[in-house]
DNA sequence: CAAAAAGACGTAAACGTTTACTCAATCATT
DNA sequence: AATGATTGAGTAAACGTTTACGTCTTTTTG
């Protein structure tokens, strides 16, 4: 059996309360004392047990995130920034992979509860009134990262993805392209699906680009769903020069297919991303996308939610911002 | 504050010895009495506290895994299989990104001691013997995924890298391909790295092909190393009609450095991968590459790590099937 | 019908900490 | 020199469970 602080406390000839206090360096002992309990730490290789010392500080200084699908890319960037900042502040998190299954969902949030994590990060996803009302009966502070509730007020940390999306259709139209498809994710994602449409919408408007409804097409975010829906565009509105695709994966799956068609990309079509995956590099040629900021936004949400925990306050969303990235898979028109 | 279990005891009227024997059905009530206090259950919410069990259980249904980088698609893969198979079995998962950085994995290691994980699984880095010692001296199981330890008996799981990596070099020799380059990991790998680069040595060698020197280069396993050296590899051995790349990413960038170079693969160029990422389906063309089932690796992984924690035995290591995936990126040179 | 066994609980200790309270000894202050 | 602060501790309760043990009641058994 691993040493406990009693063990300690006997070895060194003091009470468990001189050790706990040499350990949290409250004041109370001589600098004597603590050279002597430190030294018996050493020798027994005494650990302190979290697990106790969470019981009774009512803290774990451990929080949990919750992605629909952790094997992303997507997702993988944002755990990433989260893990870090955690990491750096001494939490540690638990991931947990919801499949987008409320079931699943509402599973994990009573394990997290049960675990009496101190915080929870809810990522791109629906989060239902279920979810909300649950996390929200066991009162932990809750952030969401790349995703928002239009019915709770719960601080999110997100890109403008309407203003996105509108300036990537923006910057293909200012490259001269009129004919211009999108792609876009679920249809009735009402998060990162929705706005990205109304963006682009909204930009073809504003430039006084007629919309043809053959050259707006939904499938998933994924590259496969990507394959299927951008075949459907081409087929439909086979006069495209440009699409946008509402993820990265769907952008490459366009260059995928158009290669597999023939269609030289940009010669002949110009396709612009987004996200701004490592993907984006790997692409031939590479990708012209949407940055978003996934580690960063990974990062801020862990910040956001470590100051609740900590302060009790809810220090408000985030949008974060966004940028263009030009590499090689859009083609101006012009001149 | 939620509800405790002696709030519930109180309301119906019963000992938390009665209410903690109906929580986990150990027998000695009525019917009745189970009745009774299910139903105030319901009423208040009550959720037993986990750290409160698991301080007198000595368990926590907790797990720690190491990565050296989260957000690469090759862990995050292994991730998405241990997390699912664990949380199937109500364990949850806690994320560590060591960074390959000695420091932090001893911190982690120390982290999750103090959290009282019931099991660790580390995963494709060099385990230490630092990190062995101080895994071993609290008395935690460990399982290696994607990894071996050299100098001590720690139960692994992973592909027959050695063979992978000569059936792959066959498959090319046997494509009628006789300048073959390989564009290795890291030189110092001796588990990921060394093993393929003897795989390929050992095949060349069986087929009568000589190995020039400038036909194998080394680098990291990621793409922009992937590309540097690759460009290395063209430049000191022009005539070279396949590569094989010791990652998907660096045969990722492979095809893209070739593309820029203007050598069309496969016409000119055949490209062998080895992990088979989703990234493998994405690239243009679609890339031939050796599957290392990552996602079950991660589930034996957890399974063999739940069997160690639960019955105590150690199930010893696993070999999983590799396989080579045909795709689109290796030309036979035969007729 | 008495004795034994089973059933239905309650009591209290234990898990490994933190922390409020207590207390004696030392030190500074008037 | 008496008083009050400060220092350096120890004692014990508390955190929310599980579980060994005890007790009382009811049922079974020979």
């Amino acid at each position: 059996m691993n040493p406990t602080i009693k063990d300690v406390a006997r070895r060194a000839n003091v009470s468990i309360a001189t050790v706990s206090r040499i350990l949290n360096n409250l004041p109370g002992y001589s600098e004597e004392t603590r050279k002597k309990v430190l030294q018996v730490i050493n020798e027994t290789g005494y650990q302190p047990n979290a697990i106790a010392r969470g019981l009774i500080n009512k803290r774990t200084r451990t929080i949990g995130v919750l992605f629909p699908t952790v094997s992303s890319m997507f997702s993988s960037e944002i755990l990433d920034g989260i893990e870090q900042f955690a990491h750096n502040h001494d939490y540690s998190v638990i991931v947990c992979n919801t499949d987008a299954d409320g079931k699943r969902t509402l599973k994990y949030l009573q394990v997290l509860g049960e675990k009496q994590v101190d915080g929870i990060i809810f990522s791109s996803g629906n989060l239902k009134d279920e979810y909300y009302q649950t996390i929200k009966s066991m009162a932990i502070p809750l952030v969401l990262v790349s995703t928002i509730s239009q019915r709770f007020s719960v601080p999110y940390v997100k890109v403008d993805d309407r203003l996105a999306s509108y300036q990537a259709t923006e910057y293909l139209i200012k490259k001269g392209h009129k004919q211009i498809g999108m792609i876009s994710g679920t249809k009735e994602d009402l998060i990162a699906g929705v706005p990205r449409v109304e963006g682009f919408l909204q930009a073809l408007n504003d430039y006084g680009i007629p919309h043809r409804s053959e050259c707006l097409v939904y499938g998933g975010f994924d590259f496969n769903s990507g394959c299927k829906v951008v075949k459907e565009l081409l087929r439909n509105a086979p006069d495209t020069t440009a699409v946008f695709a509402a993820s990265d994966e769907m952008a490459a799956a366009t260059i995928s297919v158009a290669s597999k068609q023939g269609i030289r990309v940009p010669e002949q079509l110009s396709v612009i991303g987004y996200d701004n995956l490592k993907l984006a590099q790997m692409t031939v040629p590479p990708l012209t996308t949407v940055e978003q900021p996934l580690f960063e936004m990974g990062r801020i949400a862990a910040e956001q939610l470590l100051t609740m925990i900590e302060t009790g306050k809810d220090t408000g969303s985030r949008i974060v911002p966004h940028s263009i990235i030009e590499r090689k898979t859009v083609r101006s028109l012009l001149e």
